[in-house]
DNA sequence: TTGATCAATCAAATTATGTTGATCCAAACA
DNA sequence: TGTTTGGATCAACATAATTTGATTGATCAA
C-alpha cells in the first residue's frame, strides 16, 4: 500500500475487509496498538480458527501487518492503509454537490 | 447522519455499501455530482432493477439522498456520509503504533 | 527426541448477498 | 379517462462469504 490514490478495486477490498462486524471487533482491538493473537481469541471471545480466517481478509486487504516472535504472532493496524481510504474517501466529497440538468436531458 | 463520531454498527453499515464494484461505480459517477436514475442506467449500463436495488442499499445506508421532481428521481452523495466515515477512520490511526507487551503476558 | 502449544489451512456445511424477470404504483400526457 | 414511462418492489434463483471441526507445520520446553 505505497500509493496515496487508490483505484476502484483497492478502494473495494479495503471496504469489504472493513465492512463485517467481527473484522471491526478486530480492527478496534488493533487501533490500541500491537496485539498476539492468542490475546485476541480471548479478548474477543473467538475461536481460533474464526478469527485466524479474519485475520488473513484483513491483512490480505493490506489493513494488518504481522511478525513472528517465537511461537507467538502479533498484528497491527497498517496506518497508511486507513489514510489512502480517508484520502479516497475526501475526494469524492469535492464535487457532489453539483445539481443534475432537469431531465429529459 | 448528524453526528460526528460513527458507532461501530454505523460504520460497518457505510463500509457494507460502498464495499460492491456496482455501488462503487455509482459512486463514482455521483462524485461528480447529482443524477437522475434514468441516466444511470444508461451510464452504467446496468438493468433498472438492479440499479434500483443498489441505489437503495446506498440510500439506507445514509450515503444517498434522492428527490422527486415529476417523474424523474435524482440522486446525489451525501457527503456528511463520507466525512463521518473518514473522522471514524482517522481515530483509529492515532494509536495503533503501541508495540505489544511480548507473550506469555 | 517427545509432547504440548500457537496459529494457519482445508473441505464441508451454512448463511448472506446479488441477480433476474415480472408486477406494481405514480406521474404525465394524449 | 386510457396509455405510456420512470422507478420501486417481490419471489425465485444463483453466487459469494462465513463458520465449523479436523489437520498440519513450526516452535518451544521437558
Amino acid at each position: 500500500m505505497i500509493q496515496h490514490t487508490l483505484n476502484s478495486e483497492q478502494s473495494r477490498q479495503l471496504l469489504k475487509a472493513l465492512a463485517d462486524p467481527i473484522r471491526l471487533d478486530v480492527i478496534h482491538a488493533l487501533a490500541q496498538g500491537e496485539r498476539c493473537v492468542c490475546d485476541l481469541t480471548g479478548e474477543l471471545n473467538l475461536s481460533q480458527s474464526k478469527l485466524s480466517f479474519h485475520l488473513r481478509v484483513l491483512r490480505e486487504a493490506g489493513l494488518l501487518t504481522d511478525r513472528q516472535s517465537g511461537r507467538w504472532i502479533y498484528y497491527r493496524l497498517q496506518p497508511d492503509a486507513l489514510a489512502a481510504l480517508e484520502a479516497w474517501l475526501a475526494e469524492l466529497r469535492l464535487h457532489c454537490s453539483q445539481s443534475a440538468a432537469p431531465c429529459p436531458s
